[in-house]
DNA sequence: TATTAAGTTGACGTATAGGTAAACGTGCGC
DNA sequence: GCGCACGTTTACCTATACGTCAACTTAATA
């Protein structure tokens, strides 16, 4: 069940290591129609365009696309007549994903203000028990 | 099953739809411990406190603190010997969420910088297919 | 009184990305 | 001939914050 003697082809275990993950994942995106290595008997076999296509997932994934959205993209890469569809789609999606993440960094700003803000009316409640808390700023509820 | 008789005193619904939530979620927060309501033989009945106490839980919500934390500072708040350790707790916590915060918008700027390095090479890609794809930024993978 | 509205508990479903365990097969070296 | 390391599949578990029934009781009202 080792394949290291030829260069290009891996194990589950070794391409996972490879990769820094574990081997149960690698299974777990076959499952779910991400990759679909070839089988020597029952046994898994991973070439170097499986490796190639895993770093594209993983990829996907740290730039926080969902394993279905990857596995629909990857599918349409595949599929498609010329490139320029693909590329195209993938611009609208990755547009998207900026939206998405320049929301939540508003989000996160005006969290982090509100809590500053708590924090001083803290700290000077700390202070001065005496003196009424006051919030400068103005919670959303 | 109506308390609106008493300016005080409101049924789930009522203080349900009055903070905007469901009914739902009064009663899984009181599984979870963070609410106590009074009961009039088996029906729920929630005083002005209980309300007060759901908008403190609400807002802890909003600044992203799970409902665990929010019951174990609720709890650590009424037993608590004076209000001193309580607020510096409190101190302490929202210094932690602040600092989570800001790492995850670190992460999110850096993502928002990929993508945009990926869609800038694509948009070269798709004005001249022959010159090869270039990244300029290098992603930690 | 019969109906309806609102309340109750309990249990199962949802989404995501795997972890963990059980039970089993298989080739290899000694 | 045996054990070990590694492979396989199936299936249930995790965390989070509720949503969605279902079955039942109680209270108010026409």
């Amino acid at each position: 069940m080792d394949a290291s003697n030829h260069p290009e082809l891996y194990s589950v275990t070794e391409l996972a290591a490879d990769l820094g993950v574990t081997a149960r994942t690698l299974r777990f995106y076959e499952d779910k129609g991400l990759i679909e290595p070839r089988r020597i008997g029952n046994t898994r076999v991973y070439t170097h365009r499986d490796r190639g296509r895993l770093v594209l997932i993983l990829r996907g994934k740290r730039l926080g696309f969902s394993l279905r959205e990857i596995r629909d993209w990857l599918a349409l890469y595949e599929a498609g007549p010329g490139q320029r569809r693909q590329l195209e789609a993938l611009l609208a999606k990755a547009a998207e994903r900026i939206a998405t993440l320049e929301q939540q960094r508003r989000d996160i700003d005006a969290t982090v203000a509100e809590l500053k803000d708590i924090m001083g009316a803290t700290r000077r409640w700390l202070a001065d028990p005496n003196r009424k808390p006051q919030h400068t700023r103005k919670a959303r509820q």
